[in-house]
DNA sequence: ATTCTCCGACTACATCTGTAATCGATTCGA
DNA sequence: TCGAATCGATTACAGATGTAGTCGGAGAAT
């Protein structure tokens, strides 16, 4: 859902709304990251254009905004793997895992985790 | 390397001169796929975009340029797929694999060539 | 030699993104 | 009650991006 996409700044803002939701904007600007310690301004924007976005909504409490996600993680991730995969890989999986698997050097330990979600998924 | 990035429209025109180079920017233009089917002006910006990234270069041929990718596909896609692992997955492959997996429904042959793959590797 | 055509370079311009300042209203503390 | 602190809303502004037009020069055709 909401074809828009969200911007890296404002997918700092949507994890911190995803561990922890409602929140005003001034928590969510105590909750930054230390390499994006942004100005309470610079929150407020991102947040309105994720409000335009359709992507979080808010609550009057009082005189402030309660801010909470409304579209799931696991929704934006499907999302943005999904586009990673059509982009990349003529969207399909098979050509990404082997990429994957080449590129990050599976430890033994990996293969057998990888193993067993396999029977898992068999059964 | 360079890592300034390609955007969307650049990645169609690397996507071109990937498959087949050199090309002139009339070529590459010709080439572009039917949904994408932009003027030869917006072809040319985004080509000497791409070369101010250092993700092209072109070599004169009489009075028109030759261009060639810089940036291998290969690399590309390892950088993109980091990235996504990295902002989504803590910069851990068995998440994103174990998302994939979920969502993808793999078939019964996916499976096995998965398991092939990973016997591969095992030697 | 003159015109036509094609090329690369430069310019354009709206939208999105990153990052923030300012302003008017409100409420809280004194 | 009166100033201080705080809110959300509005405005700002540079850089990236999508998409294209224009212009001056060089070759090609006549």
């Amino acid at each position: 859902m909401s074809s828009e996409r969200i911007s890296d700044a404002e997918l700092t803002i949507m994890e911190i709304l995803w561990e922890r939701a409602p929140l005003t904007a001034t928590d969510v600007a105590a909750r930054l990251p230390d390499d994006r310690a942004w100005s309470l301004p610079t929150v407020k924007t991102l947040l309105s254009r994720l409000l335009s976005k359709a992507a979080v909504e808010h609550r009057a409490d009082g005189r402030r905004f309660l801010y909470s996600p409304l579209i799931g993680r696991e929704d934006y991730v499907a999302h943005e793997s999904k586009r990673l995969m059509d982009r990349l890989f003529g969207g399909k999986f098979m050509p990404l895992f082997a990429h994957l698997a080449e590129q990050e050097n599976l430890s033994a330990a990996d293969i057998s985790e990888i193993e067993r979600l396999l029977r898992e998924m068999k059964s």
